[in-house]
DNA sequence: TTTAGCACTCAACAGATAAGAGTGCTAACA
DNA sequence: TGTTAGCACTCTTATCTGTTGAGTGCTAAA
């Protein structure tokens, strides 16, 4: 159990460390003006919390750092609450205000929002499809032997392919096929999608059109083979003005972890509500070493559920970033029930 | 005027340099296997065209490094016709095999072939939308007052925007004025679109709609303030591979003049047919000092022209760029041709 | 005209030295 | 018994020094 002493010297280290990136010497605690003991004193409190592994040194010599564990006991246990500033939250409400439609934009808006307010790189991960739905589909002819097809969900979201029309499959028969897919997946979930093509559609529309196989083999393609991940990315560049990241190896290997989509929406994918932080080597991937990860949920109605990131050094404003996510996954959240609960 | 044996020697210099990123030194020159001279003759050959500005010392009693007029030179005289490998022609073959039909996938796959055939920085600009055309205008109410607009073009460019419908627009004047745009606007060039939607329409919607100018707002607000400029880019972080960016302030402030979208299109934006290099200073921006940005052309039709580029350092290996920028604009002129020019 | 030879220059590296920041330990103090 | 002053010690950082090696420029001979 750590003294009330210890306690306020571990927050005292890893404040200033957050703040300056320093190793933080005995005397430079002592001097703060809510410390009123003496160097040494510190000295002893701080060879016990290194003892327990709160703190490292960097060597023999030197003022301490705060170690992963020190980070994770601070996120838990010592985290000061954080007033975000007015100019800040103006930000926020200004942004969320200018009535913004489109799933995309709002959420573009906001991993820029969190990027520039925090220096750090922010990461969104689009919602889990489990209940958008089907609005419309709409194929629109070309030329003669290509078309574009559109997919329309209750999000407002549209997703388009353009594919080639064989010659067996004319106008009209396209034209049928739509009127019939629209029928019967008006209002299917996105993700049943393909089934209830493949199952219940297939034999309705082998009456109408002459070459069936031919037109779900093209409509097919036209709609699901898209990545079905959707990340936000802001800020990509703060990660340069870190003083932890000033080797190029490091940025390489941080940014080619960021390219692999898939990889990243594994480590966002939310698995309960709310707010969690992982720091350094809680995140089991390599690129990750020396970096935390905060993430937390946002929601479009009940089972719907996206993720806010933010990715830094281990050395985070872990306070300021936790309100800020707060913030604006709250905001977030409200912002896409009243666009598609009331529908 | 140079010397054959002048000639010779700037070839081996900047070829060598190009390859290994290191200062060459007359004794390296002389034992290349096609130079049959002293290193002592080498040397005095190379002070000459250090005299005439070709190249330079990095300090007083090192090789020889090419200097930006010296690049310039090399790619007006000395380029030495370069052949693509088959794999690499294979690689492009293959990829535009597939099939694909949709610009901004063909685009986008081009970016990444140029990116990953030469370790370089791929951007390619989209065509102006000089000849693109309006091929069908959609409007799908999402809930009561919200719609999203779907916009069409006989390129597959699927352009869309979520709205808010005012309460005073129902259901079907929506569609009625979705009829009158489609009317009277398909085939119209994009272009043109919004001074059509707003002389000759206007007049005709008011009688149908209640409300024209709330209709107006939104619908032209919908589809026309988007960033006109589309950019793709490929292969950022090709740069931290080069042994000359390995300086963090250049990397960034390379990052921030890409994020600059505008300013880069700027930079990209076809003057003439062809290809076009620009070496380190060539290029007014600070940020592309030390770097080298080659251009080609594509055109789509007769007056559409987009561009692509590859951005690197200035010891580029510019025969190679250039093949292989040649050898795509020529792919994708033709793809895009055969794509829309036969509806 | 070409080349061998040589003195010279400079970067890069390895020690060496000094300064400074910070520690751990001990002994004295309240 | 907890706290603190004092001091020797450690390690980093910066600076300086000498050495090595690559490469040059110049001169004189072939």
């Amino acid at each position: 159990m750590l003294s009330k002493r210890q306690l306020q010297v571990l927050q005292v280290i890893i404040d200033e460390f957050i703040t300056t990136a320093q190793p933080i010497g005995s005397r430079a605690i002592s001097k703060k003006d809510d410390v009123s003991f003496s160097s040494a004193t510190i000295r002893n409190e701080m060879a016990d919390l290194e003892e327990m592994g709160f703190i490292e040194k960097t060597h023999s010599s030197s003022g301490r750092v705060p170690s992963e564990k020190g980070y994770r006991f601070y996120v838990d246990h010592l985290l000061s609450p954080f007033s975000l500033s007015n100019s800040e939250l103006d930000v926020i409400t200004h942004t969320f205000d200018e009535g913004m439609l489109e799933f995309e934009r709002v959420v573009q808006k906001s991993a820029g929002i969190l990027s520039d307010l925090t220096n750090y790189t922010s990461i969104i991960l689009g919602p889990e499809v489990f209940e958008t739905k089907l609005k419309q589909l709409q194929i629109i002819s070309l030329t003669a032997n290509s078309a574009v097809a559109i997919l329309v969900t209750n999000t407002g979201h549209v997703e388009h392919r353009s594919f080639n029309v064989p010659n067996e499959i004319n106008a009209v028969d396209l034209e049928k096929l739509v009127n019939i897919l629209n029928d019967k997946l008006t209002g299917v979930p996105i993700i049943k999608l393909q089934d209830r093509l493949q199952t219940e559609i297939a034999a309705l529309v082998k009456k109408y059109t002459k070459d069936f196989e031919a037109a779900y083999h093209y409509i097919n393609g036209a709609l699901f083979d898209e990545n079905p991940v959707k990340l936000y990315v802001g800020g990509k560049t703060n990660i340069l003005m870190q003083p932890e990241f000033k080797d190029i190896e490091k940025i390489r290997s941080l940014y080619s972890m960021m390219e692999q989509e898939e990889l990243v929406a594994n480590l966002l994918r939310p698995e309960t509500d709310g707010i969690k932080v992982s720091i350094g080597q809680e995140n089991k991937l390599d690129a990750m070493q020396g970096c935390s990860l905060i993430t937390a949920t946002y929601s479009i109605g009940d089972r719907q559920m996206g993720t806010l990131a933010l990715l830094g050094p281990t050395r985070m404003e872990y306070s300021r970033v936790i309100s800020l996510l707060n913030v604006l996954s709250k905001r977030l959240t409200t912002t896409f029930h009243s666009l598609y609960e009331k529908e």
